[in-house]
DNA sequence: CACCGTTGTATCTATGTCGATACAACGGCG
DNA sequence: CGCCGTTGTATCGACATAGATACAACGGTG
């Protein structure tokens, strides 16, 4: 982490965390960790003291949730056992709903990203072309709205001429045999680059393939290292594929795969 | 949001908040917001200013994130102006990683996802196959230790057998004429399933496409309403494939785009 | 009817964070 | 040399959040 501005190829995402938002009250991992102790104990104090935290405390918490996300626990006092609590079916929803937000977080930080820079040439809507040295490529930019980014951040929206970066994903790019080219027509992957298999990070089932672009046709200059773009792809594509060092390939994303961010001045 | 466990397509993601996380230490949107305004400003004492914080705060909570990231600004007191400080190379990258963090998470929030129901029937490392209404589906699970989830959350981990659900993002499937097939062996894409175009939601340049399963051949039955994929695609793929409702097509996706997160029992 | 463990509700205290304020240290500049 | 605006550092009070504690209300059960 010493270059000044060449992110290059697979620059570490890190760790995250992420919390759903809703009125003005985030539901973290502490609050599903507490709707999980309540399924798990079927009341809130038990849940409360399982966790080693406060039951008043817990269950103002609960309220506060509800207030901003609707029915979530379904509390009974009296009766048999004293009462209890059981979890409502929104909020079993809601704890889905956060862990496939916990998910893709995960999956960001795991999965490798190639970023490059460049400079917009077009925007056409949320839709918009960057130049960057390997060509130009189409990509999605904003919808930050949606992400509570009226806050303290905001700084977004691209406009031609602008330095961005461009975030593609590598469990985005589709690897192609270079030979039986697909029919471009036929697809809805436009983002197409040619270029050579540089190295194969194997893993358990999924190995990491990096291509060098650029190196189609002869093999490059040495002292010139060519820009790489990381592909998930799983052991067994890439076994049925052949895929080794060397062999050319056609790598394929989608534009709405491709994110452009605004880059810091 | 009535049903009691059939999450469909296109279930809302909805809001989120996303913060990097280093040494328990996040880096959130107002740091994000401390460290742009230092780089306009050119000293902490403006930033604070123009953000109207206590400049004594803020530069604890500098030295507190520079405890955990390294060197993000460079101070220098005394001289003229009376000092001030510059962004650190290493504080533009932090920002750039910010951004491509909150950009993700923007997506996510933005793009319409696909959620099936389905049980694991097979896990070969950080792969698994999953039985849905729809056939068989491998995709990727795990991944969560990368995110922080060692704290009060944890709850992961897939075997055969359990319950879980698969979600797709509109962004990662690819949709291809059904008549020019594509070679299956040349591409890394391997989930695929036929169907027809249900559905087409325009957008400005980006449209959602959703694709009718297993309504491949005849007509549905009307009272079994088909489960439907979602796909987001350019408005100018939608017109070069010619796409209508109807329209009989073959979408694909990577098993590594797919991400496999346990059902809330 | 009394018992029980839970849900509600209220109050007090501890803790951590933030703003506000004050003051010393620094170093170029007039 | 003194001025200036900044960086450092320390302290105080306001505020929000958490735990701790206490007690009333509830409704099956024995």
């Amino acid at each position: 982490m010493g270059e000044p501005t060449e992110p290059g190829p697979d620059a570490a995402a890190g760790r995250g965390r992420a919390a759903l938002i809703e009125d003005d009250v985030e539901f973290d991992g502490r609050d599903a960790a507490l709707l999980r102790a309540v399924d798990a104990a079927g009341s809130v104090a038990g849940a409360a003291s399982a966790l080693g935290r406060s039951r008043a405390r817990a269950l103002s918490r609960i309220e506060a949730l509800e207030d901003a996300y609707g029915t979530l626990v379904e509390r009974r006092r009296g009766g048999e056992g004293g009462g209890g609590s059981r979890l409502a079916a929104s909020g079993r929803d809601l704890l889905d709903r956060y862990d496939r937000l916990q998910a893709v977080l995960a999956a960001t930080a795991a999965v490798p990203e190639t970023v490059l820079d460049g400079t917009v040439t077009a925007v056409d809507g949320e839709l918009a072309v960057v130049d960057t040295e390997v060509g130009e490529i189409s990509g999605l930019h904003g919808g930050s709205d949606a992400v509570g980014n009226d806050g303290p951040d905001r700084h977004s929206e691209i406009a031609t001429g602008d330095a961005v970066q461009v975030r593609i994903g590598a469990d985005a790019v589709t690897v192609n045999d270079a030979a039986s080219a697909v029919d471009p027509d036929a697809t809805s992957a436009r983002n197409r680059l040619d270029g050579r298999v540089s190295a194969v990070d194997p893993g358990e089932t999924v190995s990491t393939v990096r291509i060098a672009i650029g190196a189609a046709e002869a093999s490059s200059d040495a002292d010139d290292p060519d820009t790489e773009v990381a592909a998930l792809i799983t052991a067994e594509s890439i076994e049925r594929l052949g895929l080794a060092p060397g062999d050319p390939v056609s790598i394929r994303w989608k534009a709405t795969a491709t994110r452009l961010v605004a880059h810091a001045e």
